[in-house]
DNA sequence: GCTGTGCATGTCCGT
DNA sequence: CGGACATGCACAGCA
């Protein structure tokens, strides 16, 4: 090593290499060299004082009056940023046991007990300004102690030490306070902690940066307060509450640390950083303290308002608003039912006390002034209460409120009265993010609206630009998003309903063995069952199909081009699935090469097996008669290409015997009115398929209707015009049928017939599916035909009686001696039975 | 049948 | 594991 030049700007004396001193860290991980002197002075904690005392950007130490060169890299590491503005020299900011103080962010390398976490996880952008330097790291170490309550891994930061953190930022975190900060409302620039510094992963750091100081002080004993007196929520002075350097947060108060679980990372925390919109950040405030005496608020009901929102609102009502928790609307809060569940510690802590579950009446005025009544009371729940504010409809719909928005609420100071803000959701933290309510510093991009200051949120999208994946369309993420801090229900959109209309079986026939699928097997019974450590995964959907010459093959749709491709029967495909993955034929491994069939077949393919569910539920048809209801639900599932699947049994028909009070079929159970779960409006699946099927019905029922009535016109001319009466016409099918001698296809049709008349009698399907009726009624229609009519003739009547028909036989014999005797059609009397007369009732049931 | 009310229950989260 | 809370559900009152 030569000669250096010391870096210090207004020195660079040139130095040997052996009289140099560390100075700071940088970013990347060196430190600044210095001459002997400067390093000295470095050393020694005089460097601002000797170099640049004239420099902007001096302030004093809150505690101890000290002068503080802020912003310079020099003297980063003296001073700590006040989390109620101003600053604190380190000495002082140690006196405060790291209560008020917002630990900086060091790499946690360069810590010799590790506690910050470890470089990798340091957020970028992080200036890595500690090195092995000795000086640094006692600095270091003496700010490390107020992060000793921090959970491994947590990242703080610190501002840039280019600058200033007064001009830069006017809000930070709300901490805790010195004796001589003044009264102002909070909001007013009262904080110094740069967040615009939020390094681009840095919620997570950002948050816990910002709450746990916070936290503590929202837990701390109450300082001596200029409003608590007349204040109905004592403490509520975060504010404005004065703390002197042996303040209460040495007095040994148990802390409890609240720290919720790091939000994930979200989009919009870097787009928010990015944009540098220091004043309109959003800052969790611990908020006031309740009535308890301690606060113990969730942060994610820390109210979580900017400055400027604050002040404006404070401006407005002219008054200080206080903010006291806010909450996340839920959907059953923000549904019609106009209950809102208040988190039990904000009630309890900002609400007055009730000891009836009716609770009282209690007057919130909204940001327009206008005054609200709710009735705040409990209900006893799992030993505990539950504390609502009912009839917040009005209030709600006035706001425009819905789910996934956030109400705030506040006081006004002084006077106690509550207030309540809104803010609606956005599309990215409140919106996209179910944990976005559990962030309290939150950033949340959403607009808070005061309505008298709202801004009409022309935030809504202003960070959809960030990343690609959060450009979806505001409605669906609506739709997708989890609403409220505890939902995790699956709020289904309908493309994922669709994409849930899978059998259980199905889901069975897709689950494959995890990735690392090692199993043991274990016998029970003595069936051997293959156990495995991991859940199963889905696995790829196929179809399988059958060749003519009977060898099965499956088929399996890229998830690249859509192509599909054979494969060999045995194969089970993972989840994803690419041509490039075809393993088992070399000429279509890859998405360019062309399909294997045409679109015909294509089409055939999937008739025959795209669907495993139709495959098993038509199976289960043939094998049991599905009731009504499961009929029904299967026409639901199949929609009207039920027909596709081939011939349809007669024994797997789904008719309905009859609708009596306790029927449980799609038919019966729907409510006479229409109302109820399926209105009449109702588009589900089950109410389409009835409505389609009554509509078909009645299409065909008039067409038979002016069918028959031309043929019965038309015969009864032929008749007259022939002279041929109804008993040759008779005799002439029955020699007709004769000439079918093959006993197993005439005991096929007469059982065939049976089957018609039975099932035809007095009886109309809803419940099945046009295509098959369209079978039945032509087959009906046959049994219309003189053929027919004479093979039923011809039945024997004890057959007939055995199978429950006995008034049948009869009438067709009556009929047939009738027609043999005034010439009347028989088909006259038959159409009648078995088709008319059932429809209608059929219609009407 | 609809709506409101009160409670029960399941799930999630904090301790 | 217990508390908090979102939501479901039964029941009652009303139209």
């Amino acid at each position: 090593m030569g000669s250096m030049i010391c870096m210090n700007e207004l020195c660079r004396a040139a130095t040997t290499s052996s009289g140099w001193k560390k100075g700071w860290g940088f970013k990347s991980g060196g430190f600044a060299k210095l001459c002997y002197n400067c390093g000295s002075a470095f050393e020694n904690l005089v460097f601002c004082e000797t170099f640049h005392l004239d420099e902007s950007g001096w302030r004093e130490c809150r505690a101890c009056r000290k002068r503080i060169h802020c912003g310079c890299i020099a003297s980063k590491y003296l001073y700590e940023y006040l989390d109620y503005g101003g600053v604190a020299c380190i000495n002082c900011a140690s006196h405060l046991d790291g209560h008020s103080v917002r630990p900086i962010q060091i790499p946690g390398d360069d810590l010799p007990n590790g506690t910050l976490g470890s470089k990798s996880a340091q957020p970028l952008g992080i200036e890595n300004r500690m090195d092995e330097n000795d000086i640094d790291r006692r600095r270091v170490m003496r700010f490390s102690k107020p992060m000793e309550t921090s959970e491994p891994g947590q990242l703080f930061q610190t501002p840039r030490n280019d600058m200033n953190p007064e001009t830069i930022l006017p809000i930070g975190n709300v901490s805790t306070c010195f004796s001589n900060l003044n009264q102002q409302p909070i909001g007013a620039s009262l904080f110094g902690k740069p967040d615009n510094e939020r390094p681009s992963q840095g919620v997570k750091d950002m948050y816990e940066s910002i709450n746990q100081p916070s936290l503590n002080f929202s837990l701390s004993t109450p300082i001596g307060t200029s409003s608590s007196g007349q204040q109905p929520f004592p403490g509520g002075d975060v504010e404005g509450r004065e703390q002197n350097k042996n303040s209460p947060f040495q007095q040994g108060q148990k802390t409890r640390h609240i720290l919720p679980k790091p939000p994930k990372p979200s989009p919009n925390s870097c787009s928010e950083s990015n944009k540098g919109m220091a004043s309109q950040a959003r800052v969790a405030r611990p908020p006031a303290e309740g009535r308890g005496g301690r606060n113990q608020l969730l942060p994610r009901y820390w109210p979580r308002i900017t400055d400027q929102e604050l002040q404006k609102l404070s401006g407005d009502l002219k008054s200080a608003i206080i903010p006291l928790f806010e909450k996340v609307l839920s959907a059953s809060d923000a549904g019609r039912i106009g209950r809102l569940v208040l988190p039990k510690a904000c009630a309890e802590a900002y609400f007055p006390p009730i000891n009836q579950s009716e609770g009282l009446p209690i007057r919130i005025q909204d940001i327009t002034g206008k005054e609200w009544t709710f009735q705040f009371r409990f209900w006893p729940n799992n030993n505990s209460r539950m504390y609502v504010l009912e009839g917040v409809t009005p209030c709600i719909q006035n706001m425009q409120l819905q789910a996934g928005d956030t109400v705030i609420f506040s006081r006004i100071d002084p006077g106690g009265k509550l207030v309540m803000g809104f803010r609606k959701a956005t599309n990215n933290v409140d919106m996209q993010d179910s944990q976005a309510p559990n962030l309290p510093n939150g950033n949340g991009s959403a607009e808070t609206s005061f309505s008298s200051m709202t801004e009409n949120f022309p935030n809504r999208d202003r960070t959809s630009n960030d990343s690609v994946n959060w450009q979806v369309p505001m409605s669906e993420k609506k739709k997708a998003r989890n609403i409220g801090s505890k939902n995790k229900r699956l709020l289904m959109h309908a493309d994922d309903a669709i994409e849930l209309r899978i059998t259980l079986e199905e889901a069975q026939e897709l689950l494959r063995p995890p990735p690392t699928a090692k199993h043991t097997v274990v016998v029970i019974e003595d069936y051997e069952f293959e156990e495995y450590d991991e859940p199963p995964v889905l696995g790829k959907r196929t179809i399988f199909t059958a060749r003519s010459s009977g060898d099965q093959e499956q088929w399996a749709q890229c998830d690249s081009c859509s192509k599909w491709r054979r494969l060999p029967v045995h194969v089970v495909l993972p989840a994803k699935w690419t041509c490039s993955d075809n393993i088992w034929d070399s000429r279509r491994c890859s998405c360019a090469a062309p399909d294997e069939i045409n679109t015909r077949e294509l089409e055939a393919l999937f008739r025959v097996g795209k669907d495993p569910k139709r495959r098993k539920l038509v199976e289960n048809n043939e094998d049991c008669e599905p009731s009504g209801l499961d009929a029904l639900a299967t026409l639901a599932v199949l929609g009207d290409n039920i027909g596709d699947l081939g011939e349809p049994s007669v024994g797997a028909t789904t008719k309905h015997p009859r609708h009596r009070p306790g029927c449980t079929c799609i038919v019966c159970i729907q409510p006479p009115s229409g109302k109820g779960k399926h209105p009449p409006t109702c588009k589900c699946n089950v109410c389409l398929t009835v409505k389609r099927r009554f509509k078909t019905l009645m299409l065909r029922k008039k067409k038979k209707q002016s069918e028959r009535e031309a043929e019965l016109a038309q015969a009864k001319d032929q008749v007259e015009t022939d002279g041929v009466s109804g008993t040759e016409l008779l005799q002439m099918n029955h020699s007709e049928n004769e000439h079918m001698k093959d006993s197993e296809n005439e005991r096929n049709s007469n059982e065939h017939q049976t089957e018609v008349f039975g099932s035809g009698k007095g009886q109309l399907d809803l419940n099945c599916h046009p295509n098959r009726d369209d079978d039945m009624l032509v087959e009906a229609t046959a049994g219309m035909s003189m053929t027919s009519l004479v093979n039923a003739a011809n039945i024997p009547l004890e057959y007939l009686a055995q199978n429950g028909l006995e008034s049948l036989g009869n009438s067709l014999l009556s009929q047939a001696a009738a027609g043999e005797s005034g010439g009347h059609h028989p088909d006259n009397g038959f159409v009648k039975t078995a088709d008319a007369e059932p429809e209608s009732k059929g219609d009407e049931g």
